[in-house]
DNA sequence: TCTGGCTATCTTGCATACAAGACAGGAAAG
DNA sequence: CTTTCCTGTCTTGTATGCAAGATAGCCAGA
């Protein structure tokens, strides 16, 4: 909804305006964002913008090479992994722990669903991807848990740029009927029905993955000279290793 | 296991000491955090101190009051009915998502336990408090997944912090027993009858707090002058809605 | 043509300087 | 004695400056 856009010298849009930018595909995998660059474009002095990278790099949406600058994570497969994982973890203990679907909660998803389906009509998809992940997003939101909320909006971005990496072409129409069918579950009052299709929606889309082509084009050297992986933490100590310079955008 | 503390001027140890210091209950909420003494105490310019502190304020560990300082954060009582709520959603749907417990895994679980009742009889709080908050890290280790790990690692900072604010008697027992009791359904593989019993577990220990009496002195005040009550929000823009809690399972 | 090294430039890392708000303590007025 | 205001001090907020590493491009040598 308050989607952003420009300047504003408000406060912490920076951090806002990336990440949405994200959550509506803007922003790709690998994208560099210079401070410099930020500063000027958001008006303000690099020290700012360097909170700002600071904070998004705890959330697991930039990383920093050092002395090289930061980029947008290109996370790996292990992590794309980590991150379904995650999410099927904390989705379905989310909606087993419901009890009701209030009306409101029911009406916003129903527009939510119908939203979708527009965007789908209209085939634009960087809408559509937008809608695919704020359906999870949105019903986090039904719990009033802020915390939950904060969790699943940065596991989402992650999501949506996982899938610009790894994700060969876009099923929207099967994510919308998983969505759709999760929805009825709800609306049944059947939670715990509701939680087996969330697991079982998001490991369609898993699977609709490829997650050995795109990666870490060392892979096969590195193991063939058995050098250990590519760290997988999401936390501290990550190693800066290759260098993955930007693409396009 | 890694406890930290001491300068060490290494990287991000200022992060990690505070942290720990919060699960071994060595800080208190409230405990008022100098850019300057922490910058002193660690050797370094008061730049990275605040890098620091702008990543545990997206952790939700301490906050920030404008041109006052910063402060480890003191939960209100809805914050805390939050923070248990996330954690049960998290930690049920961990154990419910689990499939075996691998050996490593179980003599890891024992080796803890041990650990706490050894802490019991010597009536070491400090060590004891760490301990319980440990055990559910340590499950999370289990799923070998550190987006999880991190998350749960958090949120058992914020817990302690709780405990500390509204917990007028330590239930070390009751709480061991639990953990007891989780550990054998996991050993007996019925990783369900798990998340159940950590559900029940959290609810004993969310109801063993006094979440009426030490928050906000003014709420008394503040609602006879019908203000708004005190912000909930850990993120932005999240309405309140209703908060239709869990119970059980 | 290819390889190696040097340098210019661009990046972040970090410290410091200064501005501005918050607060405490004291002095003055009632 | 109480209240009010003022000022000095301490806090964070923000910008800027400089250092150090990384990279790209060029040039020379084989």
């Amino acid at each position: 909804m308050q989607d952003s856009q420009t300047s504003e010298t408000t406060q912490k849009t920076i951090e806002e305006t990336i990440v949405s930018g994200i959550l509506s595909a803007k922003i790709r995998p690998g994208t560099r964002l210079s401070e410099n660059q930020l500063a000027t474009l958001f008006s303000v002095s690099r020290t700012r913008v360097r909170e700002a990278m600071m904070r998004l790099e705890t959330r697991g949406i930039v990383h920093v090479s050092p002395r090289r600058g930061w980029f947008v994570v290109e996370p790996s497969a292990e992590e794309a992994i980590a991150v379904y994982e995650a999410r099927r973890v904390i989705e379905a203990g989310l909606l087993r722990s419901m009890r009701v679907l209030t009306d409101e909660g029911r009406k916003a998803l129903d527009a939510h669903l119908n939203e979708e389906k527009t965007a789908m009509a209209a085939g634009d998809r960087q809408r559509l991807t937008y809608l695919m992940g704020d359906f999870h997003i949105r019903i986090a939101e039904l719990s009033g848990n802020a915390i939950i909320v904060d969790i699943l909006r940065d596991l989402t971005a992650r999501t949506i740029l996982i899938s610009m990496l790894y994700q060969s072409e876009f099923h929207a129409a099967q994510s919308h009927d998983g969505h759709c069918r999760i929805f009825e579950a709800m609306q049944a009052g059947d939670f715990v029905r509701a939680a087996e299709l969330s697991v079982e929606h998001l490991d369609e889309v898993e699977m609709g993955l490829d997650l050995t082509t795109r990666p870490d084009p060392l892979s096969e050297l590195r193991s063939s000279l058995s050098l250990p992986p590519k760290a997988v933490s999401s936390g501290p100590t990550v190693k800066p290793k290759k260098p993955q310079l930007q693409r396009s955008n």
